[in-house]
RNA sequence: UCCUCGGUAGCUCAACAGGCAGAGCGGCCGGCUGUUAACCGGUUGGCUGUAGGUUCGAGUCCUACCCGAGGAGCCA
């Protein structure tokens, strides 16, 4: 009696009878040969049907799959260094094989396919097997950055995704109607979980925000996955050790577990091997710096103008690039100018024009995947900062509530789910790292 | 919102200087005992994004619009 198993454990089964159940990735036909790459969600495995070796019928009803038909195989598990797939080496040698249902012209080949026509059938194409790797690092990610934060004293604490008033202005806000009133998607937890850590120490909320930016690159999509850690008695320093920590965990995790869907994506997993901590620390001043020597140095004009900047701007996307390449580890940029971060972080001491923020950037050109700040703790300040901002006191009473019973020095960040899977995993586009990504201009299926 | 590029068969793309709209892949039929997006032979397949214009003649030139991609800005 052959054994129900999946294919992600099929070294194991090394010479037993197996069953796995699936769906046909791909055939090719020999004539009396026929080898069928079969997926079942856990791995790849190749099929082989031999004529002489099954029933008329079985033959017959392996050379009448159609690519992505449903099926149910049974044969020997043997060791072939030419068998294809994930995990790869072991092959089957088919004895027995039941159609469930002989799919109808499945659009996608395995070929090269455009952009828009993939993004039209994403409810197919994660069936591939680049975005079932890409997908299944996500969801080690997912898992690493829990794990971590549980283990390291923070507790999950979800914020409000409908919420009353901006955290950083309205115009890239999604609006909803809150029964005749205006509510707006979360574009933070931050605010929330200012107040948690004031009931339990460590905080972190995690979940899909919302911006309504009409961003039309590679790295953005309108509705993405953050997951925000904030902390009492924290200040900068120690947020950028707990960042390093973070992020380095997440990183080496995948490399561990998901190595063969890594290799599949064909990542070079040596510059990822170089993530663990410390991480180089520069200031806002000394980025600016080295962004003035590479403009100096570059012969391409285009470049040039691109990293155009003056002190007091924040960095755009071409700056980062910059950045990152001059290094081989993710690099933290601390102390950008106040006037281009958000109202509520912390001036630098002595400083007032500085803030004390921190960006953590991706090496290899991938750019920020963390954002965050030491927080204005000082009542007097934040109040001031609000007035300054021109926004409503009234709308943050709560949020003031919080600088008046046991302020402390807090900090907190922000870390981009999609943009650590995109950078993990080597590809180019935010799109490909979420299962059902939202766009400007896209939101089927 | 701005800049650049693009839209031709189910898919990926060709089509010279305006002159019969083609190939590969897929599908279908046949062949092949080690294929890795197999290979070989046959076959199927078109409102050239939309509307208008120029011309004997438009996929090709002109105008407007629609859709997509990449980038800027903004950001994680």
């Amino acid at each position: 009696m052959a054994q129900l198993i999946r294919i992600q454990e099929i070294a194991d089964y090394e010479g037993a009878e197996v069953t796995i159940q699936g769906w046909l990735y791909h055939r090719t036909d020999k004539g009396k040969l026929q080898f069928l790459q079969v997926r079942d969600g856990t791995g790849f495995v190749q099929c082989v049907v031999f004529k002489q070796e099954v029933t008329p019928e079985v033959f017959a009803a392996a050379q009448s799959l159609t690519q992505e038909s449903s099926l149910v195989i049974s044969g020997t598990v043997r060791k072939d260094a030419r068998a294809p797939g994930v995990p790869g080496g072991y092959e089957i040698g088919v004895t027995d094989l039941k159609v469930i249902q002989l799919a109808q012209d499945y659009p996608i080949q395995p070929k090269e396919h455009g952009v828009e026509f993939l993004m039209d059938h994403r409810h197919l194409w994660v069936r591939s097997q680049l975005q079932w790797a890409v997908l299944r690092v996500r969801a080690t990610v997912v898992r690493a950055i829990r794990d971590w934060l549980d283990s390291h004293g923070f507790i999950n604490m979800d914020t409000p995704i409908l919420t009353p008033a901006a955290c950083e202005g309205t115009t890239t806000l999604f609006a909803t109607d809150y029964f005749g009133e205006p509510a707006y998607l979360t574009q933070s937890g931050q605010l929330y979980n200012e107040a948690n850590i004031y009931a339990f120490g460590r905080v972190y909320c995690f979940g899909p925000t919302f911006r309504a930016e009409k961003s039309k690159t590679r790295r953005h999509l309108t509705e993405f996955w953050m997951v925000e850690p904030e902390a009492a008695f924290c200040d900068l320093d120690q947020l950028m050790e707990i960042e390093e920590q973070f992020v380095s965990y997440i990183v080496q995790t995948c490399l561990r577990e998901r190595a063969k869907e890594l290799e599949l994506l064909g990542r070079d997993t040596s510059a990822l091997e170089k993530v663990v901590p410390p991480f180089p620390r520069i200031s806002y001043d000394e980025a600016l710096e080295i962004l003035r020597r590479i403009r100096e140095q570059t012969t391409d004009e285009e470049l040039k103008a691109l990293l155009a900047i003056t002190w007091g701007d924040d960095f755009g996307s071409p700056h980062e690039t910059e950045l990152t390449k001059q290094f081989d580890k993710p690099v933290f940029v601390y102390g950008y100018p106040a006037r281009a971060k958000a109202f509520y972080m912390e001036p630098w001491p002595g400083r007032p024009e500085i803030s004390k923020s921190v960006d953590l950037l991706a090496p290899e050109g991938y750019g920020e995947i963390t954002g965050g700040s030491e927080r204005i703790s000082d009542p007097d300040l934040l109040l001031q900062r609000l007035d300054e901002w021109g926004l409503p006191r009234e709308a943050f009473t709560w949020y003031i509530d919080l600088r008046k019973y046991g302020s402390v020095p807090h900090a907190g960040f922000g870390l981009g789910v999609e943009r650590t899977v995109t950078w993990i995993c080597g590809i180019d586009h935010l799109r490909e790292a979420i299962p059902f990504p939202r766009m400007l201009k896209r939101v089927y299926p």
